[in-house]
RNA sequence: GGGCAUGUAGCUCAGUGGAUUAGAGCAUUUGGCUACGGACCAAAGGGUCGGGAGUUCGAAUCUCUCCAUGCUCACCA
């Protein structure tokens, strides 16, 4: 389906057509047509200012041109009337029998209402979450996690075949640290004395000691010899089951988990050294070229050269170092290899999310692309904001007992994976967020949460009461529903829309907010139209309950959509 | 210093490509209600949309400039 807004939007336009057509309005190029529910509800459910806009290149008065524009109009059924208001405005008024129809909509297929076909037959790839398996998920990791699974639901509901993708980084330095880190606890589990040659490089959290006791529970002491490498395989896998198990604690379920040693295993990370090499974008130097800062130039005087990336070529401010001295890449060409590999997969749509301190970097890899002679608009990089938990109004550093800061493990022990996930889901990736504690677990009116899925669990009360007194719904007379509940309706017949906003711009928290405005225009209606009252006319009553039916069902689609939960009971 | 963001009610924040009188939740004040589960409802107060200038019939929105804040500018990932 498309939003009705669209479908108004091209009535306008057509009727312009044919004003023009018959001459009754002059050709001159159309402007955006902008349609938005004017703020008086008596003004209709739609309107249009383009008549205002036309007025000047018209040269006639705005409100002459939106009587033309009216009059040519063709009323399709679900519009009952077409009004003009000063100083211009073209109001559309929906037909209230139509609106009704949406109740039946919602009981038969709720669950798809408002799926959108703008990415019907293509492929969209949405990668998050992606680090360094090193150590459990933090709340700072979290909101990319739970933004790209969001991402991921409205690409499914607007069309998309979707993947949940997950760059497992377990190649380089980091892991080789891990692995040499749990060497350590390993030995020291062993009876040895730990010496720890580099706090920077150590990781100090205390699952490595139970690991390191796993491990020997497992092999004994047969890996007292080895180096890092087997310790970094098995800490691997277990960080591995981690991530995953917190993952679906949450509702997050990536489809793959691309290893970053595959592109090694492949050597595609090396052919893509020599593609980039071969069209002339790679310099070995000891320094980039054109450095100029002194105290750079003398810090590397002891450098071995490195292989440089002529990113600059790109628009880029200063080229990148695409293998290091010591042979070894950076994160910089694996990267490049990944994304070239993504395009390669044939995705229309590859959405990567990245926290605002990676945008550099993002960058870097963009221009990589372009230099491998490839398209790179099918990647679009969302960078989310840093996040800050605060409890009871200062900030939250989580337990430090087990050597972890900020897990959201702990979290979700704290709060609730529906909490964290509206909250998380509430604000634009762009704005910083501020994540309280306090008001995540308060079971008070101050959490929207609550306020939201106690919708669902109203509807399902009522149901329930429906169905002890054994009350049907079948055969409804949907033209009894009345004023209030019309006006609930119309708010669900926005949903296409903000779907269509949500998806284009990669922005879910249109969805979280509208949740809540959902929620806002239930209660006050639920205290006044009852379905239960003394004496109620028993059609009356199984038009509501038909209603309130539709109404469950859109609380769990919008739910759904956000990957919360729509509770029976609270 | 450069880049990317952010600045809207006491607080946390929406506000797509300009459009009729700038929105929500919480907080505050006042009033309802013993319920189809009140984790509710009604009403009110609260704003020179960071400052200034410009474009326009019209600017929170576009342009310029200044101020403030965050992130970032590695042979770390």
């Amino acid at each position: 389906m498309k939003p009705l807004t669209h479908q108004v939007t091209e009535l306008i336009r057509q009727a312009i057509h044919d004003a023009q057509s018959a001459g009754e309005l002059p050709s001159v190029e159309l402007p955006t047509i902008d349609i938005k529910p004017p703020k008086k509800a008596d003004q209709g459910d739609y309107g249009a200012s383009v008549a205002l806009a036309l007025s000047k290149p018209m040269g006639k008065p705005p409100i002459e041109i939106a009587n033309i524009i009216a009059k040519h109009i063709t009323k399709p059924d679900f519009i009952s009337t077409v009004e003009v208001a000063p100083p211009g405005f073209v109001n559309i008024r929906l037909n209230e029998n139509w609106i009704r129809e949406l109740v039946n909509t919602l009981i038969t297929s709720g669950n798809t209402f408002a799926n959108l076909d703008i990415g019907t037959g293509k492929r969209a790839q949405v990668e998050f979450l992606s680090a360094n398996p090193t150590g459990p998920i933090t709340i700072g990791r979290s909101r990319g996690a739970i933004l790209g699974d969001a991402i991921a639901r409205v690409l499914e509901a607007t069309g998309y075949e979707v993947e949940r993708e997950y760059y497992f980084n377990n190649a380089g330095a980091q892991m080789r640290n891990l692995g040499e880190s749990l060497r350590l606890r390993y030995l020291e589990a062993l009876g040895q004395t730990m010496e720890i040659p580099d706090m920077e490089k150590f990781y100090q959290g205390e699952y490595l000691i139970d690991y390191a006791k796993d491990l020997i529970a497992e092999k004994g002491d047969s890996l007292k010899n080895e180096d890092w490498q087997p310790f970094k395989e098995y800490a691997e896998k277990r960080m591995f089951q981690w991530i995953q198990e917190t993952c679906a604690r949450i509702g997050i379920k990536h489809d793959i988990f691309f290893n970053e040693n595959s592109l090694y295993d492949s050597g595609a990370v090396w052919k893509t050294l020599e593609e980039l090499q071969k069209r002339g974008y790679v310099y070995t130097s000891v320094i980039r070229e054109g450095e100029t800062d002194e105290k750079v130039i003398a810090k590397s005087a002891d450098f071995k050269p490195a292989q440089w990336f002529k990113s600059t070529a790109f628009g880029d401010d200063e080229d990148r170092v695409l293998v290091k001295s010591n042979g070894e890449p950076t994160y910089t060409l694996p990267d490049i290899a990944y994304h070239i590999n993504k395009l390669e997969r044939g995705f229309d749509l590859a959405v990567n999310i990245l926290g605002a301190d990676h945008f550099t970097q993002a960058q870097v890899v963009r221009r990589g692309v372009e230099a491998m002679g490839y398209d790179p608009k099918p990647i679009h990089v969302v960078h989310v904001q840093m996040v800050s938990v605060v409890r009871d109004g200062k900030p939250f550093k989580g337990s430090t007992r087990r050597g972890l800061f900020d897990t959201l493990d702990e979290l979700i022990d704290l709060t609730s994976a529906d909490a964290i996930r509206y909250f998380l889901l509430q604000r634009s990736p762009d704005s910083h967020l501020k994540f309280d504690i306090n008001v995540a677990v308060s079971q008070s009116n101050e959490n929207p949460v609550y306020y939201i899925q106690y919708a669902h669990v109203r509807c399902s009360g009522i149901l329930r009461e429906a169905e002890v007194r054994g009350v049907g719904i079948d055969g409804a007379d949907l033209s009894l529903l009345g004023a209030e509940e019309l006006n609930f309706l119309r708010k669900c017949l926005e949903l296409p829309d903000v779907m269509q906003i949500a998806s284009e711009n990669l922005s879910p928290h249109t969805i979280a907010f509208y949740a809540l405005e959902l929620a806002n225009a239930f209660h006050p209606m639920y205290d006044r139209v009852r379905a239960f009252a003394d004496g109620i006319d028993p059609n009356l009553q199984k038009a509501r309950l038909a209603f309130y039916t539709a109404t469950k069902a859109m609380f769990k689609r919008v739910l759904d959509l956000l990957g919360m939960t729509a509770p029976e009971r609270m």
